[in-house]
DNA sequence: CGCGGCAGTGCAACCGTTTGCACTGTCCGA
DNA sequence: TCGGACAGTGCAAACGGTTGCACTGCCGCG
């Protein structure tokens, strides 16, 4: 058995074809006798023929490849989006090249490079923290090649993207907090440099006032979203306002920490004080009560990003204007945030 | 600005040399002239000029490019392996394409013939549960591909492989929780068709003997490690032997069900029971206390596997002999098992 | 003066597939 | 009987690089 793989050469050999024959009656041609479709498809399985995607790829002009740059692979998240895309390309027939930037904007630019040299289909990005020149996007545009973004996005109107409704579901957790009773209400920010920190925060403010509850700075606490700084910024919230009876978080791990401060602190949960985080991470089926959370429908925004950007790939004269889709989570109402029971 | 991506031969034309030069220039050949490499390279970067990997690729017969097989991407474990991959691939130049089996063995086979087609250089794999015949990955062979498997392996001296040492790992917890004073240690034990289980459940037996303790069924339970099969394990374990003092379990999850049970029957972890984990995943820094866990350096098998994967594309004759790496874990003590102060 | 060697460059084949066009033969209608 | 339509096939040029070999000068040495 050689280590040769059969070609489209060989078979034509075999058959006293030509090449061009061969090529056309093993993609269905219609000029194509069916005797001559027949011989050629039992031959090329008996020899197990397998087409090579690249020399097709370089003729076609179309490598039937997407690539992907995700700031990390790890962490729940991404790894999630990554699985919708993988299956969503997968599906359409299309393979999928990961890059991760490291969250460095430099990395970013020479991955960038690396799939364009790869002659990749499209592109989808979402952006590293470190990321300010948007320059390296340009080549993508001036080629013409296909570019969504996702949840980290290029704010312009001109580019396409795929965001969740941050503020949407903020507003549904606070919603439903204030529906429990609860009128103390703490949030626990993230960086407000950050539009999705930014949003749950606006969500927080605007559901406060949309129901008569005063906004009180001193209920409102802003850090990196850590465990220990959680931790930290309940203290100082507890000590602020021994009397809150709920706390809203911009993420599930800053409130798993809140939780054991206030455990600590002899409070009942979610009695005393009720919480609600974000993100739906997998631990917050593990403490107990549950963490109510909100889901960001992760794998949805991979599938639904890698079909735009299959969409504008098909697109034959690129004349598609850009689309804007936003998502919309999902409030997962859990022990640590229901005081009464649903009626 | 047109949308036509400078080539080779526009170099060539626009200055007066035949593409051979060009190209050789490009790769800095040594019989061109300094000062004609120089005009290439300048022309080059005015021209924004981009090798067309997919041509270079066919012609040499070399894709620069791996292909990888995961049974999931999402979780903890893979997600880390995979970034460890990619980052090694990267720095030796090379493309990373990822496929999913989703625990399939039809899905496994499709994936392989992808990445075949896709003319990759190398195959790294971790087999899906659902795989038993593995017939597939004769072609791989056949064909003189590099092949390596990490985590989930084919047993056999004939392939290479990286493998974390689990028993090593779980014979490490056991050594502590004896030296913590424990002498009635539960076991909740995985599907022992997965070697993983079959080792850490060996590790257990083994410790148990070395330290002249008896061995009990009754203090021995299996299950698919999930949260609530943990919790049920735990029952069942606690009704069987109110006077356990540990538990040893082949995973994380399973033992943060156990905790919880535990907490419920009025036990004191860890004076009245110590527990401790495998995986580290996450979560195990969220419990109170945090749980006591083994690392299984994901990253690490990551970077090993896609080492040793390149060494094998590099060797031109292919004649290296089929090499297993196994990794060694690190046990991390926390207070979900530390009774006595360190000495 | 002739010849070998070397530096620098070009020619052309090749990788495996696709595809516009030309070609052959057959059959049918006028 | 002839022309044209049509089915079925082959030729050859792409795609964008790489590479073995041939070629052209030029220089130095015997």
């Amino acid at each position: 058995m050689s280590t040769h793989r059969a070609s489209i050469s060989d078979l034509a050999a075999q058959l006293n074809l030509s090449v061009s024959t061969i090529s056309r009656a093993l993609s269905d041609h219609a000029s194509i006798s069916d005797a001559t479709k027949r011989r050629v498809w039992d031959l090329a399985r008996q020899l197990n023929y397998q087409p090579n995607q690249l020399a097709a790829a370089l003729r076609k002009g179309r490598s039937n490849t997407l690539g992907v740059i995700v700031p990390h692979i790890d962490g729940h998240f991404f790894a999630l989006v990554l699985k919708g895309i993988e299956n969503g390309a997968n599906q359409a027939g299309f393979n999928v090249m990961i890059c991760q930037s490291n969250e460095n904007a430099v990395h970013e630019k020479k991955n960038l490079e690396t799939l364009l040299n790869a002659q990749v289909e499209g592109i989808l990005v979402s952006l590293s923290l470190t990321t300010k020149d948007v320059r390296h996007f340009e080549d993508v545009r001036r080629r013409d090649l296909p570019l969504v973004f996702f949840d980290r996005i290029l704010e312009s109107p001109e580019v396409s993207a795929v965001v969740l409704d941050d503020y949407q579901g903020a507003y549904q957790a606070m919603k439903h907090l204030i529906g429990q009773g609860c009128t103390r209400i703490a949030h626990i920010g993230g960086p407000q440099h950050l539009n999705i920190c930014k949003n749950r925060y606006r969500a927080y403010v605007d559901a406060l006032r949309d129901h008569d509850l005063p906004y009180d700075p001193t209920l409102v606490h802003f850090c990196d979203l850590t465990l220990p700084e959680g931790h930290e910024a309940m203290e100082v919230l507890l000590r602020q306002n021994p009397g809150l009876d709920a706390v809203f978080s911009a993420n599930d791990l800053a409130v798993a920490g809140a939780m054991q401060v206030l455990r600590a602190a002899g409070r009942r949960i979610p009695e005393d004080v009720a919480l609600a985080g974000f993100s739906n991470e997998l631990f917050t089926l593990l403490t107990e009560p549950h963490l109510t959370t909100v889901d960001q429908r992760c794998e949805e925004m991979g599938r639904t990003a890698v079909r735009l950007l299959l969409d504008m790939v098909a697109e034959q004269p690129r004349r598609l204007a850009p689309r804007q889709i936003v998502l919309q989570p999902e409030l997962l109402v859990r022990g640590s945030s229901q005081r009464r029971l649903p009626e």
